[in-house]
RNA sequence: GUCCCAGUAGCUCAGCAGGAUAGAGCAACAGCCUUCUAAGCUGUGGGUCGCAGGUUCGAAUCCUGCCUGGGACGCCA
C-alpha cells in the first residue's frame, strides 16, 4: 500500500470538485491537476499550479482564482490542516500529520514488500542488456551496461511489470569466424611456431590462455588435423570458454537473466528469411547486394541486408531477433546499448516500423562511456590492445558493491567518471559506506535494544513521534514508492540511489539529533525503535534494488 | 558535412512531461565524541544554469541558431 499516494489521490479529487463546484471550469475542461512537493518545506506538502492553469478558461486572475477553489474545498475531508495562496496562484497544502502515523506499520507489515506497487499494471516488458560478443572480457563499459539493465529490470519488476532478462548472444557470423581464427593463431603460437595474428583477430590475454589451455588438453593434435574441422573445433571451443567465463563474472556482479537467446537458432529456424520475407516490399537490389530502403522510416540512407557475398549483414539477423522478441507479445522490449551504437537506432526503428510494429514499443537506452581514474591520471580501456580494465579487475580491486553502486547513481546518458582510489576508499568520502553505514547504524541500536530487555515488538505510540528529524523520516520513508514508481516508468534507476542516500542522511542527521533508547521515556523508546525499524526495511529494500549488500556490522 | 549525448558551485553530478529563493557530495573554512559505531553530525562561503534569440504570466527545463567536449556515421560487429 502507499499512504502518500492515497493523500494525494484524495487531496486531488477534492480539488476537481471544488473546482466544479465553484464553477471555474467544466468537468471536460479541467487540466491534470499537478500535485508537487514543494522543496521549500513553507510551502507545505503539496502545492498545485492549478489556478495559473485555469486562468485562460475561468478568465480570471489566478489568485482569485485560488480564493475561490480554496472557499469551496472540503479539508477535514482530504486530511488538510491549513491552506495558503504563495505567489503567483500556489495553493499550498500543509497537511494533518496524522497520515504519518500510518506509515511505519505499513512499513512494519509489508516489510520485504514495501516500496512495491502495480503501477506497471502487469504490462510485460523484456530487457536486453550486456549482449557482448563473446570474444573477450567484459570491461568497463559492459559492467555499467550490465548494472544500468539489472537494476532497471528489478526496479520494473517492484512497481509491477512483468519483466523478462534477456541476453544475446552473437554465436554465428563474422566475429565467431575470427574468434576461431584467433584462437587458432594462439594455440599454434602456443606450440612454439611463429604465426602471426589475423589481421581482424582478438588480441586479448583471454584468447592466449584457450590456445595454452588448448595445448595442454590437446598437444599438437588439432595442429596436424585438417584446417576446416581444426577451425569448427576452435570455434566451438573459445565460444564455449567466452561465454562461460561472461556467464561467471556476470553472476559474481550479481546479475542473471532469464534467457539467453542463441543468434544461431534464428539461422536454424529459419527465422532470418522469414524476416526478410515480411521486409520484402522495402527491399531492392543494388550493386549485387539487397538493400533495405530504411529512408522510407527516416533513417538518413538505405542499408545492406544481403551482402555481394552473399552473407548478411549484421543487422539481417538483428532485424529477425526483434521481430522474434516482438512476436513473443511483449507490450515493450528495451535494449540498453553502448554509446558507439547509437547510430544503429534509426535503422532499427525502421526495421520495427517496415516489420509492422508499432515502433513506440521499442525503446533503446544508451549508456555513455565510462572513465577510469586511478591517482588522478586516466586509464585508457581498449579491447584491441588487450588493456582493457575488466570487470573481473574491477570487481576485485573496490568491490562489487562499489561498482555497482557507482554506475547506477548516475544518469546513464552522461559520461561517468569512475575514481578506483574513491570507490575502494573506506572513508565518509565514499557514498556507498555512507548509505551502507546508516544501516549498520540502525542494527546495531537495536541489538542495543534487545540486549538492554527492551521489546521490540511492533506496539508503540506513533502520536510520540513529534520531533522534526522524525517527521522528516516519516516523510521521505512514505515517497519510496512512489520513487520506485517513478524510476520504473521514466526509465532512471538512479533515482534509488539518489533516495537512499537521502534516506541515509535524515537517519545519521536523526541519530545525532536524537537518542533511540533512553530507559526514562520507554514508551518514547518504543515508538523510535519501530521507526528505526521501518528505516532499515526501506534501506534494506532500496539496496535490493540497487543490488548493493545491506551489512549489520561494519 | 549529418546524427546522438553532455555543458549547472573550484571538482563530480542531481534537477529538465515549465513554476516560488537552482540542490547534493567532495574540496575550503568554523564547530561537535564522559552519551545507541565520529565510516557520523552542525554551520559558513561559493552560481551570467555554455552563448544568443524565441514561445510563456513564468524557462536550467520547451523551440531555433551558434560555441565547446565526447561519441557515431562500413557490403565491420
Amino acid at each position: 500500500m502507499n499512504v502518500l499516494a492515497q493523500t494525494e489521490d484524495k487531496l486531488k479529487q477534492t480539488i476537481e470538485s471544488a473546482v466544479i463546484q465553484a464553477e471555474l471550469a467544466t468537468k471536460e475542461e479541467i487540466p491534470d491537476i499537478i500535485l508537487e512537493k514543494p522543496k521549500d518545506k513553507s510551502h507545505g506538502d503539496f502545492a498545485t499550479n492549478i489556478a495559473m492553469q485555469l486562468a485562460r478558461i475561468a478568465r480570471k486572475a489566478p489568485r482569485q482564482i485560488a480564493d475561490d477553489i480554496v472557499n469551496q474545498l472540503n479539508q477535514s475531508e482530504a486530511s488538510v490542516e491549513k491552506i495558503e495562496i504563495a505567489g503567483p496562484g500556489f495553493i499550498n497544502f500543509f497537511m494533518k500529520d496524522d497520515f504519518l502515523g500510518e506509515i511505519i506499520p505499513t512499513i512494519l507489515k509489508e516489510d520485504t514488500e514495501y516500496g512495491k506497487t502495480n503501477a506497471g499494471d502487469r504490462k510485460r516488458i523484456q530487457v536486453e542488456f550486456v549482449s557482448v560478443n563473446p570474444t573477450g572480457d567484459l570491461h568497463l563499459g559492459h559492467a555499467r551496461g550490465a548494472a544500468f539493465g539489472d537494476v532497471l529490470c528489478n526496479v520494473l519488476d517492484a512497481a509491477g511489470y512483468q519483466v523478462e532478462r534477456e541476453y544475446y548472444i552473437n554465436d554465428a557470423g563474422n566475429q565467431i569466424d575470427n574468434l576461431a581464427l584467433s584462437v587458432e593463431a594462439r594455440y599454434l603460437q602456443a606450440l612454439g611456431n611463429d604465426v602471426d595474428m589475423p589481421e581482424d583477430g582478438y588480441h586479448g590475454e583471454d584468447i592466449i590462455e584457450i590456445g595454452k589451455q588448448l595445448c595442454v588438453e590437446y598437444g599438437d593434435q588439432w595442429a596436424v588435423t585438417e584446417r576446416e574441422e581444426r577451425l569448427k573445433f576452435f570455434k566451438e571451443y573459445g565460444l564455449k570458454y567466452e561465454l562461460g567465463k561472461i556467464e561467471q563474472d556476470l553472476a559474481e556482479f550479481r546479475v542473471h537473466f532469464d534467457s539467453w537467446f542463441s543468434e544461431r537458432s534464428l539461422y536454424k529456424e529459419n527465422k532470418i528469411t522469414d524476416a526478410l520475407k515480411v521486409l520484402d516490399p522495402y527491399m531492392y537490389e543494388k550493386d549485387g547486394a539487397t538493400w533495405f530502403r530504411t529512408t522510407d522510416f527516416g533513417d538518413d540512407k538505405d542499408r545492406v541486408l544481403i551482402k555481394q557475398d552473399g552473407s548478411y549483414t549484421y543487422l539481417t539477423p538483428d532485424i529477425a531477433y526483434h521481430k522474434n522478441k516482438l512476436d513473443r507479445g511483449f507490450d515493450q522490449i528495451v535494449n540498453v546499448w553502448g554509446s558507439d551504437h547509437h547510430g544503429y537506432i534509426p535503422r532499427m526503428r525502421a526495421a520495427i516500423q517496415g516489420l509492422g510494429y508499432p515502433v513506440e514499443k521499442f525503446d533503446v537506452k544508451i549508456i555513455q562511456m565510462v572513465n577510469l581514474f586511478e591517482n588522478g591520471e586516466k586509464l585508457r580501456m581498449s579491447k584491441r590492445t588487450g588493456k582493457a580494465v575488466a570487470l573481473r579487475e574491477l570487481m576485485e580491486e573496490v568491490g562489487v558493491d562499489a561498482v555497482r553502486y557507482y554506475f547506477v547513481a548516475r544518469s546513464n546518458d552522461s559520461q561517468l567518471d569512475f575514481d578506483m582510489d574513491l570507490a575502494r576508499s573506506q572513508s565518509n568520502d565514499n557514498p556507498v559506506f555512507y548509505v551502507q553505514y546508516a544501516y549498520a547504524r540502525i542494527c546495531t541500536m537495536l541489538k542495543q535494544a534487545e540486549s538492554k530487555g527492551i521489546s521490540v515488538d511492533n506496539s508503540f505510540d506513533a502520536s510520540l513521534l513529534t520531533a522534526e528529524k522524525e517527521i522528516d523520516l516519516l516523510k521521505k520513508l512514505g515517497e519510496f514508492p512512489q520513487v520506485v514508481a517513478d524510476a520504473a516508468g521514466k526509465h532512471t534507476p538512479h533515482k534509488v540511489t539518489q533516495y537512499l542516500y537521502d534516506l541515509a542522511t535524515l537517519l545519521h542527521s536523526f541519530y545525532n539529533a536524537e537518542k533511540v533508547i533512553d530507559a526514562d521515556h520507554l514508551d518514547r523508546t518504543k515508538a523510535r525503535i519501530a521507526l528505526m525499524k521501518a528505516v532499515r526495511i526501506t534501506l534494506s529494500n532500496a539496496l535490493q534494488l540497487i543490488g548493493v549488500t545491506a551489512p549489520e556490522k561494519m
